[in-house]
DNA sequence: TTGATTTATTACTTCATAGCTATATAGTTC
DNA sequence: GAACTATATAGCTATGAAGTAATAAATCAA
């Protein structure tokens, strides 16, 4: 009997991830790929904020903020929760922090960064 | 004395990176951020291979592939060796696959992968 | 030398998105 | 209700990137 029957995971043959599969990773990829997303993620970091607070901490407008925390949240990376007018948004997953840790220590390896890390959970 | 002087590395007390830091580290992800370049480096894993061949089994043209080719280069996650008019490209940073294997777990967490994982070291 | 092969580059088009201003929407206070 | 506040969204511009075809450049073979 072979052994990866229809019935029986592959566990030994490695299969390469679809088409479809990796434009959701690529997607997922690109949802970090912008600083001032990463700064709002830094941000967040500390704590739940609502937009205002985000706005007065970034260099940017409220519009903007706005835009990449719906970004944010669609990847499922954050939270909303609203409370009267305002919105709280905090981190809904954590990947992003040990993400930015390897991205990092690359970084460093290839001597592109030279601040401090503070990605790390 | 202070646990921080300016010749002891501050351990305990986690920097902001700056906006700087950040581009880098965006500018990496970026990177990763493309399905053809993910299908790229995942046929790489297997061992080197030079354009012609890359061409061949992804589905776009010469020019493209070797765009790609070159960006991956500039961010030091492939290598290039020439061997007469043949460029033979591998990994040069395994980086992008324990990346990927987070980000697939977290998008299997999330039901929105449903194919196994190749992206593991 | 001529021709074939392989890769890199250029010029171009198309599309996505970051940022802005202005406006809409919803909740709060008076 | 009116005025105020906070956030989301629409409309717009500018920039960047993915893809293509065509061409340049380099190497090898006959």
């Amino acid at each position: 009997m072979n052994k990866n029957t229809k019935h029986s995971a592959p566990i030994n043959e490695p299969k390469a991830l679809d088409r479809e599969s990796l434009e959701r990773i690529a997607e997922l990829f690109k949802a970090f790929s912008d600083a001032t997303r990463l700064a709002i993620l830094q941000e967040l970091k500390a704590g739940p904020q609502n937009v205002g607070s985000l706005v007065d901490q970034l260099g940017t407008t409220q519009a903007n903020v706005s835009k990449h925390l719906r970004l944010l949240n669609e990847a499922r990376v954050v939270r909303r929760e609203k409370q009267g007018t305002a919105s709280y948004y905090s981190i809904d997953d954590d990947i992003v922090f040990p993400l930015c840790e390897m991205i990092c220590d690359k970084l460093n390896r290839d001597g592109k960064v030279h601040s401090a890390i503070d990605f790390s959970i």
